[in-house]
Parts: C-alpha cells; structure tokens; sequence
RNA sequence: GUGGAUGUAGUUCAAUGGUAGAGCGCCAGAUUGUGGUUCUGGUUGUUGCGGGUUCAAGUCCCGUCAUCCACCCCA
C-alpha cells in the first residue's frame, strides 16, 4: 500500500465544519437582506488580478503581505487582500454600464500572507459594502447607519463605531508645520489604544518634537460628548466645511435617526490604509476591544484615479466576517444560529424506503424541510442521530401505522410523541412544535 | 517577516530519562417499535512530523509544520 497524504490545510487557511459553514452562511444571509433593504447590488471581481492593478503605484506594506506568483501564462497575478481596490478597478472598467451614484455589497474571500493570531487569518471573508459617484455626508452617513444596523440585524447589542476625519488631522499636521511626517504620526497615532497616552507622547516627540508632540496628543485625546469633541477639534484646526462640517453634518443625522448610542467621535482613529481621504471608521465590541474592529473603512476620493481619468469618489466600509463570528462565539452572543432540516422520517424496514420518502415529499409539499433516514436502524440510534444534527422533530410512520392509515410524531425536543395522526394532522402538530 | 510559548486517545488533561494513563465521549449488550438513568463489556495513540544524544526519549538537543502571544499591520 502506498504511502498516505498527510491530511493538512495551510496556516492561516481553514476548512469548516457544517455547524460552523451553516452559521456563516445565515450571516451573510441576514447582511445581503440588510444591504439590499438599503438599495445596495451584488456584484462579484476574480480572486486573481494583475499585480500591477493591486498594488497601484504605492506598493509599500501590502507588498508584504500579498499572495504573488507567475501564472503558466507568464504572467505577474495577484490574489486580491481586500475588495476595495479591486471594485475601484471594477468602477474605472464598468463606468460606462453602470450608473452613479451606485452602491454595492460585495462578499468574498480575500487573502493575506502575513502572519496569523486569534481573528487573525491568510483567507478570511469579508463584507464590503461601497457608495461611489458622490462625495456627500449623506452616502458617508448611510455608510455608517448600515454599519450599526448590520451588526444590530446579527443581534449584535454592545459595539461602538468610532469614527474621524482624516482630512481634519492633516490639516492640523499641516498647521504645525509637520505634514511631511503624516504617514509616521498617523501610524503611531493609531497605536494609542494598545500603548498607552504616555508611550504615543514619547514616540510622537521623538519624530517631531515635545512641543508638536502635546499638540498632536491634545488632538487625538479630545474626548466627551461628540459635540465636545468636534468643538475641540474645531478649536485646534479651525473650522472648515469640507471636514468638520462634513463630520458634523453626519453626526447630525446620527443624532436624527437615533444611532448616537452606537457612535463615537474618536480622533485617535486613522486607518493604517493610506487610501483614505476623508471620514474614517472602526467599529469595537464592547465586552471584547482586544480583537480589534470588526467593521472598517472611510472615505476614499481618489482611489479610482489608478485606473482612470474621471474622477470617482467613494467611501465604504467592510466588515470582516471570520472575526466577528471569532468574537461573538467567544462572548457566546450568536444569536445567528444554522438550520438544519425541520423532520426526520425514521426508517423500520428497507421494504418502507419508498413510502418514507413518498411521505417525504408530501410534508415537504407543505413547506418542511425534511429528510428520511436511509437505513433501517434501531429507532434510538435515528433518534440520536437527529439530535446531533439539531432536527426538531420525527415522523414515525412503522408497519403499523402504515396498515391503520397513521403516522406518529414525536417532539424530539421534549421528547413527547403525537400518536395516530393524519398525515394532515401530523403536519399541523409539526407546525405548531416549530412555532409556524 | 522577527521574538517567545505550546503540541500526548474523538475531547479535556496526567505520566522523577525506565511497560503511555484517567475522566468525559464513543461502540456493543441487558432492552428485535421509541435515545436523556443504571449496569456489564469494549474501543481508540506512528506522544504533530523528521532527525540526533542515550542501554533506554512523551520527557534532553536540532530541524520542520501548526496553534497561541508580542512586534508590525489589519478584518
């Protein structure tokens, strides 16, 4: 006999149990609802792009991480990191058969190879939903409104978007005369949380000084209410439509369809993406900070300009699937649960099999998902076997039953039986032990 | 990518360098048409993988793979 394949999945790359899969996919059925219930369209991109069109001109850090190779063909391909700049690339080709403003949601596996932690993977699913064609505060407000009601559709109760302006914090930078070092402070910037007041005070001061630095700290440590905050801001950067008057446009509406529970105006927020240009978001749950956001993403005007003259403004946020289940297991707040079918047809004798799933197809006719058991087996066993698979209820149609025209159902979840029924009796019994 | 920790049965965990064990689970029977109790019997291991040291390695050393933690970055 020859030698076994080591059975094995790649770090960082998983395979998923039906417990785990079913649950995923209940998931991103409850967000495509909400996505579309708010006018967003699905669109799809290939897992492989040309290299050049993912990394742009920048290349920088995603250098690192990307997945990169030659195909057979000899070309230099990609497997995308994000959804993002492959849809910006979408946009720059498609322009002329769609229509603007548009708005789509966009789930699919991306891939990362750097390496791997708790909510931490190299293939992870994310959620993207965009609104390109306007720079507006109100697609940035429906962006963050269908962040809070996506989460809240999961069941999701205690989080907090934390959002910012970008635009603001340059701007502040550029008036301390220090806007060359934006990429550094922001990148330390946004360490605050994990180090400390005082270790981002020391950092910021070695790169531009004590001076900048208590200005800067001052800046991103604003706190209170989100009118506190955006006074403060105002205060130290002055006032300007184009930002604060965008964050508090969007704030306003916040506060208008009464999401300001679940929003938080965070200056320390920044984005390690450099692509944004405007309003930044995060999202944390309450009770499990440590496992980073769940839910990002901002404003991006000129992500389209790689591929195209015409100019393209967008914003959009992403919601990374693998991590918030991650997170809602451990807090054990799933709410989402998957459905396994509704009946098991128990099986006495082979002789039975075309009757059983004769019976089969007559329940399902009326609306169940039901499945028969394929081999004659003591009832116990097919009675356990239902339980594992988390099936409510069984149909016991035996010899006997089937010579006085009746069938039997049993409540497997108090394990209490209905004897004697009518097929249509039976369906009504199961109807009401699923609470239909 | 760098640094650190961990890796034993399906699972949770034991085992001063000296014969790999226990609980739970699982299977069979008591119970040939009804599984949550009880009893009886049984089951599973190339100790992640590959080398090395040793009379002897789960235990010590090296490599490798995976997981977790930190840095970095991010969903």
């Amino acid at each position: 006999m020859a030698d076994r394949i080591e059975p094995r999945v790649l770090k960082g790359f998983r395979d998923f149990l039906p417990e785990q899969e079913g649950r995923r996919k209940a998931v991103q059925t409850i967000l495509e609802q909400e996505f579309r219930r708010h006018g967003f369209l699905p669109i799809d991109t290939p897992v492989l792009e040309y290299t050049d069109v993912l990394l742009g001109k920048g290349g920088g850090e995603t250098d690192k991480q990307i997945y990169r190779f030659e195909d057979n063909g000899g070309r230099d391909v990609s497997m995308r990191f994000d959804l993002t700049v492959p849809f910006a690339r979408y946009m720059a080709l498609h322009r002329n058969e769609l229509y603007l403003p548009f708005k789509r949601y966009h789930i699919a596996k991306v891939f990362r190879g750097e390496n791997t932690q708790r909510g931490r993977y190299r293939e992870f699913t994310q959620c993207d939903f965009d609104i390109v064609g306007v720079d507006a505060a109100s697609a940035d407000f429906e962006i963050l409104l269908l962040m809070v009601r996506s989460l809240q559709a999961l069941g999701v109760r205690e989080f907090q978007v934390h959002l910012s302006h970008r635009g603001i914090f340059n701007r502040f930078l550029s008036s301390l005369g220090i806007a060359g070092q934006s990429v550094e402070l922001l990148r330390t910037v946004d360490k605050i949380k994990k180090i400390g007041d005082e270790a981002v005070r020391a950092e910021l001061a070695s790169l531009v000084g004590a001076d900048a630095a208590e200005k800067v700290m001052a800046f991103v440590t604003a706190s209170g209410s989100a009118e506190e905050v955006l006074h403060a801001l105002i205060g130290l950067a002055g006032n300007e439509p184009a930002d604060t008057g965008r964050l508090a446009a969007v704030l306003d509406a916040a506060g208008a369809v009464g999401i300001m529970d679940h929003v938080r105006l965070d200056p320390s927020i920044t984005r390690g993406l450099d692509y944004y240009t405007g309003i930044v978001f995060e999202t944390f749950l309450t009770r499990l900070p440590e496992i980073g956001s769940v839910c990002s993403g901002g404003r991006y005007n000129d992500l389209a300009s790689l591929y195209t003259k015409e100019h393209l403004p967008g914003v959009g946020s992403s919601i990374g699937l693998d991590r918030l289940l991650a997170a809602l297991e451990e807090l054990d707040d799933t709410a989402v649960v998957a459905q396994s079918v509704d009946v098991l047809v128990v099986s006495f004798t082979d002789e039975d099999m075309g009757a059983n799933h004769a019976l089969a197809e007559v329940l399902r006719a009326r609306g169940l998902a039901v499945e028969v058991y394929p081999e004659a087996k003591k009832l116990g066993v097919q009675f356990a076997f239902a339980e594992k698979k988390g099936i409510p209820v069984a149909v016991i149609c035996g010899p006997e039953e089937r010579a006085a025209g009746t069938v039997n159902v049993k409540d497997l979840t108090n394990r209490t039986n209905h004897d004697g029924l009518s097929v249509d009796g039976a369906a009504e019994t199961i109807a009401s032990i699923l609470g239909r």
